[in-house]
DNA sequence: TTATCTCAACTCATCTGATGACTTTTTGGA
DNA sequence: TCCAAAAAGTCATCAGATGAGTTGAGATAA
């Protein structure tokens, strides 16, 4: 067990055992170098590895900290890995993500509430007369966060959000066919409003299924390159 | 921007932008220090980072390489971070995980085998006849795993494997009234593996969903301590 | 020629010491 | 009592040295 592998597990199991809660505080550095018997670059690694999945933060001049530990924030970990995926390998993701579209309109046209309904229709409308190629892909992402929060769990609204902007990158409206994939998936929006509107969680469903396999169709079909800021 | 921040970000981009692929080497990390402008350490804290996230390997006497990118290997990457989670945050990731168990069930239901029926029919009963404390939850995980497996899709095994070693920690069936929750459980897996036997997808999820929903019951009524090797 | 062994070069792993930068607490004065 | 300056504590970063594992070229023997 390398020594950065020591320190890991046991800062890990500090938390895991209960001995530190959400938020509180780890000893300074120079203690944790004793008790772990490991020396500060290996300490430093190991606090960056949990760092990273965020399960703690460390704040410069004040000290290190165990997170909040909301399943949100780790799921939010996953942001600066999937957009690294390759296209290939991404179709299982795709699967999941349409499971979890479906699931998150359904319950959103179980509950919304007549201000919501007027937000997410004021969405739909901003998105059918947008013009321009940089505010539509905004508004769409906008729209299906909408609903995923509607839907009332933070947790599969960050999860969501992950794979949707993995979708942006790929800029479908951007293409030479753009124009008529734009048609195509505001009409799959108009849809999915409608259900959620009328409260009709199967429709709501469906028609957030069939939206994200008609992304999917388009993904393989034209292959795009990523956009590489 | 922190030195680590521009060496994590530098080696990312490296990825991001495609001058690196799955499985390929990255420069020494002598000819790293000077392309980023950093130090040995933070250079090391940043590749630390990506390694935690399951992007990149590094191999002792050989150098550091682009991970193979697979969205289960990503996805295992949460492993080590969702056990830390406290039960009282946690009901939003069940709901994401009955959502995922009853598709996997729908699924496996439409595509079982009958080779992969005869397995999961063996896991079944050695489950009701497991006398040991210690195997039942061992069987208990196998027969959810295949049902994952007969599903098709690698990441949403990886997924769901990760929330399940969450709940085993809890070991509801130690508890005093484990015999009574044993029992309920078998019945349940009785319920899913008759619906998925009979290639009964709308069965076979419902029950899924039904089986998670009695977990969450009795986590939140028992609220059991973790355990903690 | 082919197979195997040896060793040098290359790579990551770890430790140590020093310095800088930021935050929090304490202290002293108004 | 309030406020500002000082001090203490903490993480951030760099640089150098040494250890340990891997790899491949070249020597050697079959």
């Amino acid at each position: 067990m390398s020594a950065v592998d020591i320190a890991f597990h046991g800062l890990r199991h500090m938390i895991a055992s209960g001995r530190l809660g959400a938020g509180e505080k780890f000893p300074s550095e120079t203690a944790l170098l004793s008790e772990l018997g490991v020396s500060r670059g290996s300490l430093r690694e190991a606090v960056r590895m949990l760092s990273a999945l965020g399960v703690i933060e460390s704040r410069h001049g004040s000290g290190t900290y165990v997170s909040q530990l909301r399943p949100e924030e780790i799921m939010g970990s996953l942001a600066l890995t999937v957009d690294l995926l390759p296209l290939s390998g991404l179709l299982d993701m795709y699967e999941l993500r349409g499971v979890l579209e479906s699931h998150t309109a359904a319950q959103a046209a179980a509950r919304i509430s007549p201000e919501q309904t007027a937000e997410l229709f004021d969405l739909v409308e901003a998105m059918e007369a947008a013009a321009d190629p940089e505010i539509a892909p905004e508004l769409d992402a906008q729209f299906h966060a909408l609903i995923d929060r509607i839907s009332g769990n933070p947790t599969l609204t960050v999860l969501l959000g992950v794979f949707r902007a993995r979708s942006r990158a790929y800029q479908l409206f951007a293409l030479p066919e753009g124009a008529e994939i734009r048609r195509v998936s505001d009409h799959g929006h108009r849809t999915i409003f409608n259900a959620i509107v009328l409260h009709d969680p199967a429709a709501a469903s469906a028609a957030a299924a069939s939206h994200v396999a008609q992304t999917v169709e388009w993904l393989r079909f034209y292959q795009p390159a990523v956009r590489t800021p």
